[in-house]
DNA sequence: CTAGAAGCTAGAGTCGGGTCTAGATCAAGA
DNA sequence: TCTTGATCTAGACCCGACTCTAGCTTCTAG
């Protein structure tokens, strides 16, 4: 039932440099013991928090935030209504970042519908003349007619 | 017409340590000109360029990327199948990118969930209490009751 | 004329999140 | 026994994207 460092990284896809340096960190839910030979041991419940730490992560969640989650985790009961807060502000940090992607995903289409347009019509050695205008996004910073900002 | 570079820093957001990096980077879109007294010289289609980027850039698209981008655009007509594929292939970035938000605000909504549910009816006490499963999110990596990846 | 703001360059520093190295120890198999 | 491979620690290093510093020049208002 005892996983040793390797295992671990092998498991998790953390490497076994990571799950050091999160050890340090103070990352790990619960302390990670040795072996009398100064060998970690990990656990299956290792592993699964593990799981959840990558899962904040791939949402960009600071390792330091995580770090304040966990603390607030080990110090036990009684502070459940913090550790909401501090979910629910990454809840909403995760939101706002997925709008700003979307909003520069419109852009991008704008941009690429008028790169196919004009090379389906044959016209590209007109498309990247600036004075020639084909910038202005669906709702972009660019204001008239005569604007080269477009490449 | 011609701006000072604070001014640029001014209306385009960036810092003007930002803007000179830009410039050494190579992300202008046209090189940047010069004062007789040596200093730059932009125009608004300077400050139109920088939208594109800084909003390319909130989309995590890299400098290098950009660089990239531009040089094509650079070299005039005939590459715009390549600026076309760089831009498409940012695009399939940025999708995977809000997926992969979504997922984790799916666990995070999970967990917030349960940590609503379980102060409102007072267990609190009891949600912190590993052995007491209450960690499996939609579909998450926990696969039986006796887990405590929870916290 | 002078003070202070703004600009210039080259290069150093910062920060987050790891990654890697050196040098030692330890365990297992041929 | 000897080698191979996994582990250990402390600490150096890396990368991207800036940010800041030092030391100097140049512009502008009073």
């Amino acid at each position: 039932m005892d996983l040793s460092i390797g295992e671990v990284a092998r498991r998790s896809g953390l490497s076994v440099h990571a799950l050091r340096f999160y050890e340090r960190e103070g990352l790990f839910a619960n302390p990670v013991r040795r072996l009398s030979n100064g060998r970690r041991v990990y656990h299956e419940e290792d592993l699964e928090w593990l799981a959840v730490c990558t899962k904040l992560r791939s949402s960009g969640m600071s390792l330091e935030a995580i770090r304040q989650y966990v603390e607030l985790a080990r110090q036990g009961p009684g502070n459940e209504h913090e550790r909401l807060a501090l979910l629910r502000r990454h809840e909403k940090d995760v939101e706002a970042r997925i709008q700003e992607l979307n909003e520069a995903l419109n852009v991008m289409r704008y941009k690429v519908g008028i790169y196919e347009d004009h090379l389906a019509r044959g016209e590209a050695d007109q498309l990247w003349n600036p004075s020639h205008s084909d910038t202005a996004p669906p709702a972009g910073p660019e204001r008239d007619r005569r604007s080269s900002g477009s490449a």
